[in-house]
RNA sequence: GAGCUCGUAGCUCAGUCGGUUAGAGCGCUAGGUUGUGGCCCUAGAGGCCGUGGGUUCAAUUCCCAUCGGGCUCCCCA
């Protein structure tokens, strides 16, 4: 096929009315549960500054040193947003949203960007929905995120997911810990894979993560990190997991767990499927305690999630999950003649008025090309107009399903179909 | 950022061991039924064979590059 002189930028896909409605619904779940949680929504610019996520995300992570999109002008520096925790901190404290009292509950989806190599489950422009619980520590908080997160999942009929969980500790600890790793590692460096080596110094956390196959022996016997944990971090997370426990959540506990992201503190978890293949993370996050201050604000210990809704529809779709029903039109007027036409346009308008969906042909075509077309947008019933009806002021409505007609005044048609 | 792989109609794909007018199914438009859809029949529209360059008398076919998709690594949602 040659291609067309304009397309869309790679990695950077259209939803077309075919795939709409499935996007539409599942907006639909996540809006209805978050009501049932009492998440309140959120919506940020899809721009923020470039120092705020550099400073929030963290300047060593992949995503700010390799995969952001950046740009000046005048004095602004711009950058599309990667993920949304560091804006919806930034919106937190720049509005003093703790002076509205007690821990704040946000929910937020959205379009997200990141300059990476697109494959499937893994686009440059691609979609979230999360929430970022603020100002409490307590590990309710964790366990709250976590249980909405599995809702959504569970609501669409997705069950087949494993969720992983670590705590990562507070910064002392995982300080004390990476040494700990270095040290234990140190003695065999030469035999660490090349990217491991690279990973050593800067973040030796990535190396529990390694799929080299060469590593596999030094992870399986490393220290763990929850061996490094203050008596603080560990009972906090020994909580999670009772509170989990007592929701019938069922996890795995992961101690090689970490994330990509430099503010995580103590809880990390993340949610993989079986159904992806290898971008096989549904959704991840963790408590992030000490973002707020690192942003400006005040003391707020916070807790979040993010989910990828591309990921999310890719597993219904290898689930055969129908996330929308099919499209459909209640009525469509079949039109014989200008003066059907015009008796049609307004009469289109009073059937809309009575609530139900309504259309026409805009091409002039004939009743064959009229039906075709009411077929093919799944009308449930057709109205057909011409003189004798016109004069008669009686109209055949026909039932597509039943193919059965009957002659009917159109205050009659109205009050058949509501 | 790296490796592999693919790229022919709107969609799914044949095909050309380089050689006159490139095919099918589905979809689309129209007719068969001058006022009736889904099935059937007929016809039509729609392709510089992703793009650029090279080799050649001749390239959709071979070579190179490039763009785009897929898979993998890295990383993440």
């Amino acid at each position: 096929m040659a291609k067309p002189k304009y397309t869309s930028h790679i990695g950077m896909v259209d939803i077309l009315p075919d795939e709409s409605p499935k996007w539409r619904a599942l907006e639909n779940i996540i809006h209805e549960e978050a009501k049932k949680f009492n998440f309140e929504e959120i919506r940020t610019p899809i721009m923020e500054q470039t120092e705020l996520i550099v400073r929030g995300v963290g300047q060593l992570t992949d995503i700010v040193s390799k995969e952001i999109f950046a740009f000046e002008k005048g004095d602004s520096h711009y950058v599309l947003r990667p993920e949304l925790t560091a804006p919806v901190v930034r919106a937190f404290v720049e509005h003093h949203m703790e002076q509205r009292g007690g821990s704040q509950k946000l929910y937020y989806m959205g379009p997200m960007f990141r300059a990476e190599r697109p494959q499937k489950g893994r686009q440059r422009q691609f979609h979230q929905f999360g929430v970022e619980i603020m100002g409490s520590d307590d590990p309710i908080a964790d366990v709250e995120c976590i249980a909405f997160m599995i809702r959504i999942y569970e609501r669409i009929g997705i069950k087949n997911y494993n969720l992983k969980i670590n705590s990562i500790g507070d910064p002392e600890s995982r300080e004390a810990y990476k040494q700990a790793l270095r040290d234990y590692l140190k003695p065999n460096f030469d035999k660490l894979s090349e990217l491991s080596q690279k990973r050593f110094e800067k973040n030796p956390l990535r190396i529990l993560d390694s799929k080299e196959p060469e590593d596999q022996d030094f992870i399986k016997n490393a220290p763990v990190i929850n061996d490094f944990l203050n008596q603080e971090s560990e009972d906090h997370f020994k909580k999670v997991l009772a509170y989990l426990d007592e929701l019938d959540i069922s996890y795995t506990t992961d101690p090689h767990l970490v994330r990509g992201m430099d503010y995580y503190t103590r809880t990390a978890f993340e949610l993989i499927s079986p159904d992806l293949g290898s971008q096989d993370a549904l959704a991840g996050g963790g408590r992030y305690d000490l973002l707020v201050e690192e942003i400006g604000g005040p003391y707020t210990p916070a807790v979040g999630f993010a989910a990828g809704m591309e990921r999310l529809m890719i597993a219904c779709e290898e689930l055969d999950i129908k996330l929308a029903d099919e499209k459909s039109v209640d009525v469509y007027f079949v039109t014989l003649g200008e003066a059907a036409r015009k008796w049609a346009l307004s009469h289109l308008s009073k059937t809309r008025e009575a609530g139900l969906s309504a259309t026409m042909d805009y091409l002039g075509r004939s009743m064959k090309a009229q039906m075709k077309d009411a077929n093919r947008e799944n009308a449930r019933y057709t109205i057909i107009i011409g003189d004798n009806e016109l004069e008669q002021g009686k109209f055949t409505l026909r039932n597509m399903k039943e193919s059965e007609e009957a002659q009917l005044s159109f205050d009659e048609i109205v009050e058949r179909l509501r």
